[in-house]
DNA sequence: GATGAATGAGAATTCATTCAT
DNA sequence: GATGAATGAATTCTCATTCAT
């Protein structure tokens, strides 16, 4: 069986483990059984437990940002930009729920190493939502008339938000991935203020 | 030195030991030497590392819960009693990094026994949020516009938003309390939608 | 049982299996079950392998060089003196064979952090030697005709000598300490040129 | 590529890595690597990790008691011939000090199937030192005046020396092989006792 | 003749946990 | 109530060795 195939078995077997067990608690042994190799295959291929969880970090982290990117509807109006952008975004940690945990809950609490790939990733989602949100304002012929210094703590509440979320909805039987985008746009742009009162956002 | 203390005294010491280093990590002889006690009596005490993980992970837990009820004022309009929860919640998670440390980002990544724990805390906080949602609608006279099976994932919405800001404002020279709890009230209540066309909300 | 007594009991069962096996091939596994002990106790005792490898040399050459300080006269002639330290040194090495095969055969392979260790006791042998060939020089009433600067290398050839004598006495059914340091003292003192025409040293 | 060639450079690497490394340390992937070719091929051609250690031992024994047979002058008087072959002796031992090293650091500290080989080519260096030693006395008109027991004895000490100088003489800076030879006959042939006296011995 | 792919066996080290005192 | 002494059970990682091609 070629290299690259057997990699790829090896990096399926580990963001699951991984994403179940925590980084500590997850074995080498259990990997490379889940894996159907052996363990010196695992150290053969890919170096050390270390190397191991990075290379699922950036497997996933890079498979995220595509679906992300790749949902964004470029010539939309701001608000449905975000929209399907948050829609990308539940849709596919939907569909993989182990690197969704893996990137989510396990990577960021095992410290520098790990931390900062998930960090890296994580700023590419603000940045790209603060440039929506910039535009939105510019659409509205506003010079983003609250305090600009506000934005970057918007952009972490939404981002924020919307991992909380996904995280939520991820749980067997929650709402769809459509759903959940709607929730959070009526949240996020209409505000619990207008909502409260009758008015909600619609795509 | 009677037991009460000394068991208080174990408890910080776990609760610092396993919010920096993770649960695995966190080793009995650590922790014992922390406390300033021998192993033997740490066991004797507390039985084992997942019950005092679990101890710990309660403690925490009771605590934090206790903040957020206490800052709420009861008797003020519906937003001003979301502003004075979120404030209490982060004055409290920002007195207390390990504390919250060890229940954002440490008892969660362990597994069943201990994620449950954090899970129940939780809910209840998205419960407490509900009932404040449900209460501004019921007196901004709307009885809930928008289907009211939306409510629990605005809630979810909003704590999500907020841990995550606690954690973005945990940070060195990160802003204040009262500064968090604002741009949160600014983003969730006003929502995206009216902060772009300059219409922010105040307390 | 007392820490003290574990801890010889370790470096015994290591002296030995180190001497017999060398520093790579020998196991953890082995010395603790030699020892009569679990392999933790040995861990907790001694840290590493390299730490109680470095242990039992110390100990290993802090007896040598005991032994053969006190077998030295003194008082006595200068060839007397060589002698009476050689025969200490045989006397030594026959004991103690596992002792003497850690520290001549294996200690030095081993690289830096251990053949320092050796190097530094062999240092003490060789600057002993030296100093009784100068005084028999000064005994002889002679300047050190020879060129001085040939002085270590005699040193050394005679240390290298003893050496090697001892691993060959210390075989099965070998010449004893006291023939042993003879036959050295007949080839370094007399020489073989004043041995071949029947001139031989005695005490 | 014929094979007597391959095999010889695989020889090569093994020396220079089980030289610096030792037996144990020494990786098959190490080996194959330096020798150019892929470890299987040195399996098909060596068989065994044991085996090429043993052929390693084998050639350059060969090669040393070559050296030293060659360098003997056959026809000069007895002390010429012995500094021959010490001359041929370091000389040797400089030009190839990874095969020294292997030699006479490794091969003895790993145990049965290799001490073994190395003690068949220490006792031919014996017994040759051993036949000039007797050749001396017969020369000398003299029966071995002293005891003919102690010769080997003496031819051990000669021996031993001579490698514990070849050592010494190896490092960096150290004397030349003429050099180390003649200070190895001031001392074994005139004997510190003449030595001290200010008679020297001179080829 | 030569190798990419694969593994069984064993190495050092750590840790939660328990007694006898 | 408190502890020094001790260990069973993992864990990460390495390596000599073998096939199918």
């Amino acid at each position: 069986m070629p290299r690259a195939v057997r990699e790829q078995q090896m990096l399926d077997a580990a963001v699951r483990t991984f994403a179940r067990c925590g980084y500590r608690s997850a074995s080498m042994d259990e990997i490379a059984e889940l894996a159907g190799v052996s363990k010196p295959l695992v150290y053969l291929y890919l170096n050390s437990k270390e190397e191991l969880f990075t290379a699922c970090i950036r497997r996933e982290a890079a498979a995220l940002v595509a679906a992300v990117r790749a949902a964004v509807e470029p010539d939309a109006a701001a608000d449905r930009q975000l929209w399907s952008g948050l829609h990308g975004f539940f849709a596919h940690t939907a569909a993989h729920p182990d690197g969704w945990a893996l990137l989510h809950v396990q990577a960021r609490t095992q410290g520098e190493p790990f931390a900062r790939e998930v960090a890296a990733m994580r700023a590419e989602m603000v940045e790209l939502v603060t440039r929506q949100i910039a535009a939105a304002a510019q659409e509205a012929g506003c010079a983003l008339g609250m305090a600009g210094q506000e934005v970057p703590g918007l952009a972490q509440a939404l981002v924020g938000a919307a991992e909380s979320l996904a995280e939520w909805a991820g749980a067997e039987g929650g709402p769809s991935a459509k759903e959940t985008a709607a929730t959070l746009m009526n949240f996020a742009w209409a505000g619990l203020g207008n909502l409260t009162q009758g008015q909600a956002w619609s795509p």
